[in-house]
DNA sequence: TGTGTGACAAGCC
DNA sequence: AGGCTTGCCACAC
């Protein structure tokens, strides 16, 4: 996040942009942000982000509904469940009920 | 400068 | 339904 030109500043957006209590897969950020199918650099530019609490990294998870963090699954699944996202002790989140489509805010 | 890898997704078998 | 393969971009060695 050097320059505001950069497609890490766009991600960072939308990730700011998810309501708390809400989840969002790496491709749906990333087709936000403008980077369709790019969701590998969603992965890469949060994993950035570990260090900076200024975004909610943990609100995005994989297509799978699961956290495949394996550097701070732990935090992440405890910052869900203070968020009221309920997560399955298998760090399983029900996408059905939790995704956010990103239609809530414009 | 070039090769390999990574918090993934979609397609195919 | 579940597992394997390919594609994509940026960064580290």
């Amino acid at each position: 996040m050097t320059d505001p030109e950069s497609p890490y500043a766009a991600i960072y957006a939308v990730v700011q942009r998810i309501p708390p209590g809400r989840v969002c897969t790496y491709g749906r950020v990333a087709a936000l942000a403008g980077l369709p199918g790019q969701a590998r650099l969603v992965g890469y530019a949060l994993h950035a982000l570990l260090r900076q609490s200024v975004v909610p990294w943990w609100r995005v998870i994989n297509r799978s509904g699961r956290i495949s963090n394996v550097y701070a699954a732990d935090e992440q699944r405890a910052r869900l469940l203070a968020e009221g996202v309920d997560v399955d002790e298998t760090y399983l989140i029900d996408l059905d009920r939790f995704l956010w489509a990103g239609d809530d805010v414009e």
